[in-house]
DNA sequence: TTAGATTGAGTTAACGTTAACGCAAAGGGC
DNA sequence: GCCCTTTGCGTTAACGTTAACTCAATCTAA
């Protein structure tokens, strides 16, 4: 506030016209050695900094990505957000941060307040294959890549860019896990099935299934929303059944350690009653006490890829290639599922194992 | 992009002035209910969006916040900016996301963006008690508010909003029942003393020290850097001394489960062995399986009223009046201090109680 | 010497709004 | 019927940049 020093204001005290101050200050031709001194000398004495808005406004351009998620509280979101912001800041850009809380016409509100707001491109992070928000903006030719997602529908959305994890692959590599461990019946507490990741992931889920001969039948599952206290209660409910599962794969880590909680709550030990795996090893699935085997993705990579993508695309370089980028799951074992030692399956105490429908 | 449906559009579409269609579309008098109504349809037909920037430029505001955080990655940060957020959207305003990673200069290039950019204000979270980059805003009068941070020095600084929670009476809510707990020796593991929190809640720990007659010589302070991995390595070094404490504070919980994994990977129990305190309350620290003892302190509220006061202030509310608000701490209690039954302590397996330094 | 290029500026318009002002036509009160 | 107000517009300028265009003075090359 106070008013703004602009170009008037020194070319006023230099005693030129602001093109000639504009011209000192962003290293123009057409201006002698001398004023070009003396401008910047003055400007830097009134601490002038360019009105961005001003800029932006004959620019066309403002220098600022909008970032959809649904709600920073997943843990999943902070650790991309880092990738997404620390690089954006290093190519000098902004980010507008908006939480969908998984309300697309909060979502569709969002996206209209961003391009009022001239961002330059949008990164969207949450759920939703068939968003007709991503659709609308595609028509428009409006710079956006998706990252942890895609979308179907439109053949048009063959040419989105995205960067996600091989998801499929993960959710293969989470059952094949737990089947290698000797589990024959498993819960997978999934996501909504808007989510392409959640498809994927259940899909890679059944093909190991299929692969090593197992009866679908045995692959149970049940819908949450992402969150913990779902995956709280969704293990409750999987823990009620009569013929429970011997083992439960959280679509993701969060819904996972609510799981987690729900198989302790019951008197329950993970992994000696039940085994447990995620996805997306965030932070604290490593932490002592809880060790949680899970899919690790390289989020922060995730999300400064995205970033480079995208800016890439909005200052048209690349501007033709589709850049669609899928990275390498891994599988992270801790102690959750229990582990082998010689050949002979054992719980993490090194005591015999004890899961009670490990047939 | 593909450019967008100007005012200047429409009016040329209905055969009126830009300032009709302005009219129009804003509500504003002196003009016909026939051409409003036939306006209003062009409009929605080309789907106009205002452009914000222009609009900011004339009238001076943007409706965007600046948030300014250390890193994201610190789980205190989502929860806090999760009540921002909120409330700033349902106030109509955007947060640009800045996460300054503990350094002072970057934060210093982020509030120059910040202002070119026009935000209406800034919401600080990061450490720093005497902020040059505060005093500077202090002095231009830009509207700003502290998030669990103050600042000293000035007496300027005196007029400056904040949102806190009382740190030393958390502090000492903390320190009193380690004490109560038994405890006559505690290690507090602190964060920089840039940050008037970490020096707030110190305070409260000395105080309860004293109040309850022990020798502050007890209350050993090893620093670290709010991340858990600091937390960790103070914890190490709390328990290689020739006389450890038998309770360890954290001054925030994400160094308090790190100190929680110290404690294990060194075959020690908590709270067997050793009683474990935090602060801030962060999601996981009621996980089952770590069930940290804590200080907890209302994060979303505290982020709601921040971005309300700020806005009353950048609205011209209550302009004069200083808004210095200090929320309730409060002592949760979970597993990691363990209990006290009918006047005895007992570890939480309920069996007798074995902290090795527990005189 | 002189046409042509170069230098060092200034003038003007544009970006898309908001808003002050102007002005003719219609309406209203006496 | 006259004056004054109101209505329904249009014109113009402003916000702070960027940038095209203009123009005189100086320099340069034949």
């Amino acid at each position: 506030m106070g008013r703004y020093t602009t170009i008037k204001d020194i070319a006023k005290l230099a005693g030129v016209s602001h093109t000639t101050v504009y011209r000192a200050l962003n290293d123009k031709p057409r201006i002698s050695q001398s004023t070009k001194e003396r401008i910047i000398s003055i400007a830097r004495e009134v601490n002038y900094q360019p009105n961005v808005l001003a800029q932006s406004l004959v620019l066309g351009r403002t220098k600022t990505l909008g970032l959809v998620i649904t709600t920073i509280i997943n843990p999943f979101y902070p650790e991309l957000a880092k990738g997404i912001e620390d690089t954006a800041r290093s190519l000098g850009y902004n980010i507008i941060l908006c939480c969908t809380d998984f309300d697309i016409s909060r979502e569709s509100r969002y996206i209209d307040m961003l391009r009022s707001r001239g961002v330059d491109g949008i990164i969207f992070t949450s759920a939703h294959t068939h968003d007709p928000n991503i659709t609308r903006l595609v028509k428009d030719h409006f710079p956006l890549i998706l990252v942890n997602r895609r979308v179907y529908g439109d053949p048009m959305m063959d040419s989105i860019d995205y960067v996600v994890v091989e998801n499929a692959k993960g959710g293969f590599l989470a059952v094949e896990h737990l089947i290698k461990m000797g589990h024959k019946r498993i819960g997978v507490i999934s996501g909504s099935p808007d989510s392409s990741a959640v498809v994927e992931r259940l899909e890679g889920a059944r093909k190991a299934f299929i692969e090593y001969g197992l009866n679908s039948a045995n692959l149970l599952v049940l819908e949450g929303d992402f969150l913990k206290r779902s995956g709280y209660e969704a293990a409750r409910r999987f823990l009620a059944m009569a013929d429970p599962p011997s083992a439960i794969f959280g679509v993701n880590d969060y819904m996972a350690l609510g799981a987690f909680e729900a198989v302790l709550d019951s008197g329950l030990r993970v992994p000696e009653d039940i085994a447990l795996i995620g996805f997306n090893n965030i932070t604290f699935s490593a932490m002592k006490g809880i060790e949680l085997t899970t899919i690790g993705q390289k989020k922060y990579e995730m999300g400064s890829i995205a970033v480079h993508t995208l800016i890439d695309k909005i200052e048209g370089r690349d501007r033709e290639k589709v850049k669609q980028i899928a990275l390498e799951p891994e599988l992270i074992v801790r102690r959750s599922c229990g582990y082998h030692y010689k050949g002979v399956y054992r719980s993490p105490s090194g005591g015999p194992l004890n899961i009670r429908n490990l047939r």
